[in-house]
DNA sequence: CTAATAGTGTCTATTAGACAGTATGTT
DNA sequence: AACATACTGTCTAATAGACACTATTAG
């Protein structure tokens, strides 16, 4: 067995196809922060939380929605390639970018075996200057729960992509869920597990983390936060509770936002720590 | 670009050498509950939380310690590779497993370029009835933390392994750290890493999930669950806080434990929901 | 008796939930 | 004035932290 004395010998000497090798790839889900005008002028702006898919043109899937995303280089590190790609789609620095989980079933792409370690990445959408390609479009985020099965609604201005996921529980000792997809036609690859494991990850993390402020732009008001949280965590939020945990998270600015058909509301800024 | 007509064609066609190709393994920390003899009859044995390693005796780290893993076979689905090893090591069934995280950094392996997907299992130890195998021994783990600095400390019968793990915040909205390696002379690859991050997930969990009955032996009594508590989250509980919070998640037997050398305990099993 | 852990009672401080009420812009 | 949202006050319920106390075994 040890029949090199050295380990730059046993290097010299390694043969790397002993096992046989893959391809891996990344997928990012990056959610921003959007609102859809209301046709009363009184209503504020409805605020959602939207997702960037981008229209295959190419086989495999040709047609179909998917996540940005692409092979992992040899020589790249791998939170590199997401980086590379969010790069690539947005101008933007400082991305928020945090690993969601890494996808590996065997027949996950019908071209070969593909291992693929999946992203979520939060901006705040008005900070894109460019436009976006073509083929890609930011799509609002709806989701219904009934007992075991989540319906998930994406809307542009021109489509409606759904699909139905069933949650499965795992374990006894936690809540955690193996998802699996009953309906979709919509959706290229896995990656409507991608998208709902984003979801999840997001509806979480908002309730113990400052994550939220990395989706909104600059200033905002209490009542634009608090419509993100709710269709986010997807339940009504009152607003005493509300006000006084988000309060020490913010600081109110003296500009106000007036013109809403209602009292205006003052604009406030994120206060890291 | 779409020269073919058809998915089947394109499929039939299709070049999977464009890019190349990279290993993949697992490795897989195993953590369970072990105690230590305290020579004082009186007290109480010492409640520890232990993980599995395993001494390389094969180049590359040839002496070092590392955790139990292997390369993902072309044809499996990436998590019936923990799986596999993890049948091999042990003769449990039901054995929880959770993704850790995806480790892809460029030069994490020197024999080429690998990307390791970890796992974290969680395991009664009482249930192992064969013998370990010779290279591999359970370590119980204790760390400190100074500032931004972990000191690990892992210690068995003969060896007492340590590093130190420097925290780096990587954002200032929510608690991410960056974990650096800033002394090591035991821990064979990028381990001592993901250690640490098996630590931290299972400190996390602990405090809002039952994960830690996994752990457990089916008969135990508060006490000895308070200090398997007390030692993953390294601080004191206090008794009724604790006995309230836990109150729910298990169920008094008629057992009692005596022999102690102070007033005996009722044990307790897990209740589950 | 003493050492050591088992186990309980209760006060207090903090926080979350609920609801009612006041304030102030636009049309 | 009517509408719609902004914003606040306050009661209540639930929970966490702290500490003091009693109970029971082996030796």
């Amino acid at each position: 067995m040890n029949k090199y004395s050295s380990e730059e010998e046993f290097l010299k000497n390694y043969d790397s196809s002993v096992f046989q090798k893959l391809s891996m790839t990344t997928d990012i889900i990056i959610f921003s922060v959007s609102d859809e005008e209301v046709n009363n002028y009184r209503k504020l702006n409805k605020k959602y939380f939207s997702v960037l898919l981008i229209k295959r043109d190419n086989y495999p899937f040709k047609d179909k929605w998917c996540l940005p995303g692409g092979f992992i280089k040899i020589d790249e590190e791998l939170e590199e390639a997401p980086k590379r790609i969010l790069a690539n789609e947005t101008n933007i620095h400082n991305i928020y970018l945090e690993q969601l989980y890494t996808f590996g079933g065997v027949d996950r792409d019908p071209r070969m075996r593909i291992v693929s370690t999946s992203y979520m990445a939060l901006i705040d959408k008005n900070k894109l200057k460019d436009k976006l390609n073509d083929n890609a479009s930011w799509f609002n985020v709806e989701y219904y729960e009934n007992g075991n099965i989540i319906s998930v609604r994406l809307t542009n201005k021109k489509e409606i992509l759904t699909f139905k996921i069933k949650k499965v529980l795992k374990d006894l000792t936690t809540d955690r869920y193996k998802f699996e997809v009953i309906e979709n036609n919509d959706i290229a690859f896995d990656h409507a597990l991608v998208i709902i494991s984003g979801i999840e990850r997001l509806k979480n993390k908002i309730e113990y983390t400052d994550i939220v402020f990395n989706m909104m732009p600059k200033y905002f008001t209490l009542g634009e936060l608090q419509q993100v949280y709710e269709v986010i965590l997807n339940k009504k939020l009152l607003d005493p509770a509300f006000r006084r945990i988000i309060a020490s998270k913010v600081i109110k600015t003296d500009k106000i936002k007036t013109g809403e058909g209602h009292r205006p509301s003052h604009l406030y800024m994120y206060k890291s720590k």
